[in-house]
DNA sequence: TCATCGATTTGACATCCATCGAATCGGCCA
DNA sequence: TGGCCGATTCGATGGATGTCAAATCGATGA
């Protein structure tokens, strides 16, 4: 597991949802919806003691979900729906949710090209600049499942998902270092096994 | 905790919220968004033991979030973004959260009658029939904060949120065995009682 | 000043869960 | 048939978490 960065948007979504992912909570989250509720009133409405509930109301305000207006004695609590809104929103088109696997892993420049270059799993075109090559190269290898050799039938029917012409791109791999060829079986040279470190 | 009936719409959604409550799942999901996957490859790209990438892709099966494409011997995973979204919205809207915590609470009839009577936190109007009355009296009622005693002050103060006329409301708690008045304070009565503890 | 009440913290307990190694299952191919 | 490989299951382990009782804090009102 790497080290996510501070403002990791990975992070930020899952303590997001670990809040909806207690039936308890959720029942404060509706319970809040419509007006700001005090403590003792949610503990009552809800059946739980009202340390549990001061509980709840710390993670949902850690997730940045909640609005709290004091008034002595009482503290009245709200949900903040837009802000829920907003992260839910991260899991319901592809494009954010492809996201969700790069975003920590790969730089701004990497991704650029990723986008430019492909259209979901396909492959739209094979770029001329060396350096843009080797992303598109390295993201391939990295989706072939892993073996210790591989047929050229192999090779050729796991590049097709991608892109049809699967001969320049096997011949790529080689060229560029990241496989060899060996009695006409393929296997994984020592940059194709850094690529898959990573 | 009451236990939920076997199609209880908050339990699908809590299963549906711990899938997307673990980093490890966030990533395969988003692995899986373009094309099916195979496990082999999956616990390659994540970094992580195959038995780990079963486990998980059992989590997200169980949540209905999957689709499997058997090709021996490789088995490829794909993600159910249309489920993702449906579920997704039950926390998007105020409307729908509103229903997490009276769905499982209260009868359709009640249901019906909250939906007519009440305007997200404002009482539109009081009811004339008796039985919707008693709802409406009913969930004013819930909202109250708990204490021994009440000065009038306070319900007047309280009742205002929902509803201009809190007099009526207020004499209405008194008429329906809801309260009782005493020296000036006002108390839960026995029927109050048993509908807090609703 | 003291009592009251809502909110919070602390500590303890039970449960759940992610992770991995090892063992097992089930097709495939040589 | 035997070995290989992907997928799954099992058992163990460490960590996270929901819950509550009791103690504490903070502010109000008598």
């Amino acid at each position: 597991m790497s080290p996510p960065s501070p403002d990791d948007p990975m992070r930020a979504l899952v303590t997001l949802f670990k809040c909806l992912a207690d039936p308890t909570r959720l029942r404060i989250i509706a319970a809040m919806v419509d007006r700001g509720r005090c403590g003792q009133d949610l503990a009552a409405e809800i059946g739980v003691a009202p340390a549990t509930i001061s509980h709840h109301l710390r993670v949902l305000g850690d997730a940045g979900l909640l609005v709290e207006d004091r008034q002595p004695p009482y503290t009245f609590y709200q949900v903040d729906l837009t802000r829920l809104q907003d992260a839910v929103k991260a899991v319901s088109t592809p494009g954010r949710v492809r996201e969700l696997g790069t975003a920590a892993a790969v730089d701004d420049k990497t991704r650029g090209v990723l986008r430019a270059f492909f259209d979901g799993p396909r492959l739209i075109s094979i770029p001329a600049q060396r350096r843009k090559k080797e992303i598109v190269l390295e993201e391939l290898l990295r989706r072939l499942p892993r073996r210790r050799e591989y047929r050229e039938a192999d090779l050729n029917k796991f590049i097709e998902v991608a892109h049809g012409d699967f001969c320049t791109i096997r011949r790529e791999w080689i060229m560029g270092g990241y496989m060899e060829r060996e009695d006409g079986v393929y296997r994984l040279a020592a940059r194709g096994r850094a690529v898959l470190d990573t």
